[in-house]
DNA sequence: TTTTTTTACGCAATCGTTCCCGGTAACGTT
DNA sequence: AACGTTACCGGGAACGATTGCGTAAAAAAA
């Protein structure tokens, strides 16, 4: 079932009129007399008439439309990101379609086709955990296709980049795990492969070094998919748990680890904060509505979002090529809540 | 900053061939030689050669790819239904559009004349609060375009639907609060013009009905814009609990207001269950780890979005106009947790 | 050898739109 | 009267790909 719309040779068609002329008085070109535009705006109106945009795209190569790629929309960061894309775009008559690669490489790979051969102008992305051949990014990148990364964003690719400092976001809690008592802060990671891992990695280390705790590799554990496999979390925290280092805190780098990781205490009948200390990565709106309230370390998504696509919207329409390139860094807030407690018994145990 | 993609005639240049026969070498037609294709097909394999898109729908008229609709991302609900549609339209060889109308008429439409014009083959929609005026979705149904509503349908337009038994599903939840011992039953409802409050309402008042309990109008609060903005769920809960009816239960008909149901109590320090009772539609999948745990009515999400998508297939490839639609009826799931509790005392206290 | 058939390719139209060229009046200027 | 302007409009190529039709050359049949 196709349907057919109405072109602009209908309406020339109707009012004896070229093509041309039709064009013309509908872009409102000086070449055309009042009466004709009048007539033919008229008409264009009464049989409802619009443009064909696929049309537009093919001649004019660029179609007013960004897209975004991350791993999963249901996922509050993300989501609040979207938002922000969405805000500046609308303002700038750029529309914005979304894709979810799910943490695989190869849905990635096929949303990213799909957008730049249907001449998405530019492109937002935060890659998945699966992506380690960048080729088809430098290649885009190369010809001069815009594209900015955000959160997880890849070093080698000259362009713009919007993250949140992530080592002092990381650095900042495990400190106030430290400064709270808690002596064996274990970390449950995102694959190793994510720059926001090593970066929130390193700032877990530098805390831990900094408040004199030593640093245990039987400590950290990574999923490699991110969490969205909730089988990888159980297995993580399991290892975690029976680890001869028994944590007595939990500094999880990412959304799907910190509630799963809260899922998991919450299962097996460990209380939170007193058993085990928690504090992640998370952008739920309902961490105060969570048992206990989660102690969080948040981004500002939107505004990153926000960020990300003016960045965007500078490279599509910049006319020379763009040479200098920025990545922006905005801070993190460290909201303290119930999964953390102050254990003045420690220190003075430890004193 | 535009980019050049390598076309046909590329190919057809470099080898002093026609498009023509580029063209139907790389569609392996019987009319060109054997060495011909395998010169043409080897060639644009070196140079990287992609169809585009955009000029095989401009000739075509059609896509490959459908439009998804919905107020918000965000949503677990919304994102497990994408997540279904994904999963069949992917294996079916087409791909997803997203888009958001954030509960407004303008952006719901602006999504859909983008989506439309850009030929998606079909769209899948859940309509926005502010819906009322219908007559662009008639108009493009009577085109002849295949449309699947979800969720917030209509009825009006001739379609496949896909929904949830939303009468029973309200129904048991409510009857289940008054088995419970809870006398004064409050509704939390979402924009009265959505066929789901309808439904949902309807079940509550029947369930309130079969269980002996009077029915107030003012224990029925509706918010217009589906709890999206929080001030007014604040609102409409200030009022249900400032009603001469102290209510001892709360029926909430949306995620959104499900959860700023419970935030409000929870902020205000009403313990729940035991100074109010708190069940309502949900499908987040953070439920268990909510203090307390949220007792739910939760929807068959990412099934409604596989056969929202089946449906819709059907009518993309059928050769002939449909004419008989089906709107398919799932049943929903109550899952009793920790935010309603038997009230033994009060059912004896009555007796 | 001549005729027919097959093979293998090119031409040109098409999809909807824009825009570069032209072209033709009407009018003003010298 | 001759030329230049200006206003207004149409023809047709172009964007990238497909496809019906035409046809030259080669192969097969007569």
């Amino acid at each position: 079932m196709k349907f057919e719309a109405v072109t602009i040779k209908d309406i020339a068609k109707a009012l004896g009129l070229s093509t041309s002329t039709v064009s013309r008085a509908l872009r409102d070109s000086y070449e055309i007399s009042p009466e004709t535009k009048k007539l033919v705006i008229e008409y264009a109106e009464k049989i409802n008439y619009h443009p064909n945009p696929i049309a537009l795209s093919l001649k004019e190569r660029r179609s007013r439309s960004i897209g975004v790629i991350v791993c999963e929309i249901a996922n509050s960061f993300f989501s609040q990101v979207i938002n922000g894309i969405e805000s500046i775009a609308y303002n700038n008559g750029y529309n914005v379609i979304i894709g979810q690669s799910r943490e695989s490489f190869d849905r990635e790979m096929l949303n990213l086709q799909y957008m730049t051969s249907r001449s998405v102008d530019g492109l937002i992305i935060s890659i998945s955990t699966e992506t380690h051949d960048l080729s088809y990014f430098k290649e885009l990148n190369q010809k001069g296709f815009p594209i900015v990364f955000f959160d997880r964003i890849v070093d080698e690719i000259p362009t713009h980049k919007v993250i949140v400092d992530n080592y002092k976001g990381a650095y900042d809690a495990v400190t106030y795990l430290a400064k709270s008592g808690y002596r064996k802060i274990a970390a449950l990671a995102n694959s190793a492969s994510l720059s926001i891992t090593r970066e929130r990695l390193a700032g877990y280390r530098a805390a831990l070094a900094d408040n004199s705790l030593e640093e245990d590799e039987t400590m950290i554990h990574y999923c490699e998919h991110g969490g969205m496999i909730a089988q990888e979390v159980e297995d993580a925290m399991k290892e975690l748990l029976k680890s001869k280092q028994q944590p007595d805190a939990i500094f999880a780098s990412a959304d799907k680890l910190t509630t799963g990781c809260l899922r998991y205490l919450k299962t097996h009948g460990i209380r939170v904060p007193d058993s085990m200390g928690v504090i992640g990565f998370s952008n739920t709106d309902l961490t105060e509505l969570l048992d206990p309230p989660l102690s969080v370390i948040r981004q500002p998504a939107f505004e990153m979002g926000e960020i990300a696509t003016s960045l965007l919207l500078q490279l599509i329409e910049s006319k020379r090529p763009v040479k200098d390139f920025e990545t922006k860094v905005l801070t993190t807030e460290l909201l303290i809540r119930g999964s953390t407690k102050e254990q003045q018994q420690f220190e003075n145990i430890k004193v």
